[in-house]
DNA sequence: CGTTTTTGACCCGCGC
DNA sequence: GCGCGGGTCAAAAACG
């Protein structure tokens, strides 16, 4: 009920599914892989902001998973600030194109259902149907509605959203090769709160930093973070990887996660040896630093 | 001037 | 078959 993406995900109520603590089991394998497979870079504005992670499992019987990730985009905000519990949920295949075989089928999809005044009804037919991609639903108090990630989005849409007052905006990857594509809605029931939802895997590394600098960059904290995890040179998927890992780690180890870290995410870090987490620590896997 | 946002119209899938 | 709601397109406007 509280939960905002009810109202929207509640008609999926089959294909979304809340995760629960107990099938924390999953973590280390699914979440990490969820978001190595999407090479997620996600991050939050505020190191105080929760995330709510979830996935539209659509045709799986997704693996469960709960995590503290306050920032799934800089592993630092994980490793530091690992304080808020998230859910994971993940769709793992597409949806109603059972022949779907990758993303590279998305682009002419869309392209054929591009309306073309001259393409008879039946060329539409032939087009396969919508292709749904992975999702990837995460939510986030924040009172910015686009979370920085570390990729560029252009906007192209923007609906309002039965049973909301708040519109849904729809963004795609600015990089052409890329079909990522994500939604971006606020909760009706907690305006506070930014529901995020990740569809499809990105062809490319981040840009680095957003122009413009839309990470607060008035936050020295969120400035630095930011500045050290966001792996320039590294594929996201491994950096989250061990994130995650490390999430998971922290989590399981004490069932109270650190609650004085959301706040500054310094105390999470204070329990870490510096020259072992230092910077590398939270960019690059131990098991990648150990030729 | 190139890029992004806005916004109304259109398309499509789904439930009734 | 029809209507509803979600998702996308694309022209125009805004922005840097």
């Amino acid at each position: 009920m509280n939960d905002p993406e009810d109202s929207d995900l509640s008609k999926d109520d089959s294909t979304w599914r809340q995760l629960t603590a107990s099938d924390s089991v999953f973590f280390d394998r699914d979440t990490s892989s969820i978001l190595s497979d999407f090479g997620w870079n996600l991050h939050a504005s505020s190191s105080d902001h929760h995330h709510n992670l979830r996935f539209d499992p659509g045709l799986t019987p997704s693996p469960v998973t709960t995590t503290a990730t306050p920032e799934p985009l800089p592993a630092s905000a994980c490793s530091s600030t690992v304080a808020a519990s998230s859910v994971v949920v993940r769709e793992v295949s597409t949806s109603n194109n059972p022949s779907a075989t990758s993303s590279s089928s998305e682009d002419p999809t869309e392209n054929s259902t591009a309306k073309t005044p001259e393409t008879p009804k039946k060329e539409k037919k032939q087009v396969q149907k919508r292709i749904r991609q992975q999702r990837f639903a995460f939510m986030t108090k924040s009172d910015v509605d686009n979370l920085e990630d570390g990729y560029r989005w252009r906007k192209y849409g923007q609906k309002a959203v039965k049973n909301s007052p708040f519109p849904r905006s729809y963004y795609r990857c600015t990089n052409s090769r890329c079909t990522v594509k994500k939604r971006v809605e606020r909760s009706s029931e907690d305006p506070s709160i930014v529901i995020t939802t990740y569809e499809g895997q990105h062809c490319h590394q981040t840009i680095g930093f957003p122009r413009g600098g839309i990470l607060s960059a008035h936050d020295p904290h969120n400035f630095t973070s930011y500045h050290h995890h966001l792996p320039p040179p590294l594929p996201n998927p491994y950096y989250h990887q061990d994130l995650i890992h490390q999430l998971h780690r922290e989590n399981s180890s004490s069932p109270h996660l650190p609650s004085s870290t959301t706040e500054d995410g310094h105390a999470a870090e204070s329990s870490i040896n510096p020259s072992e987490k230092g910077l590398l620590g939270d960019i690059v896997p131990q098991t990648m630093r150990n030729p």
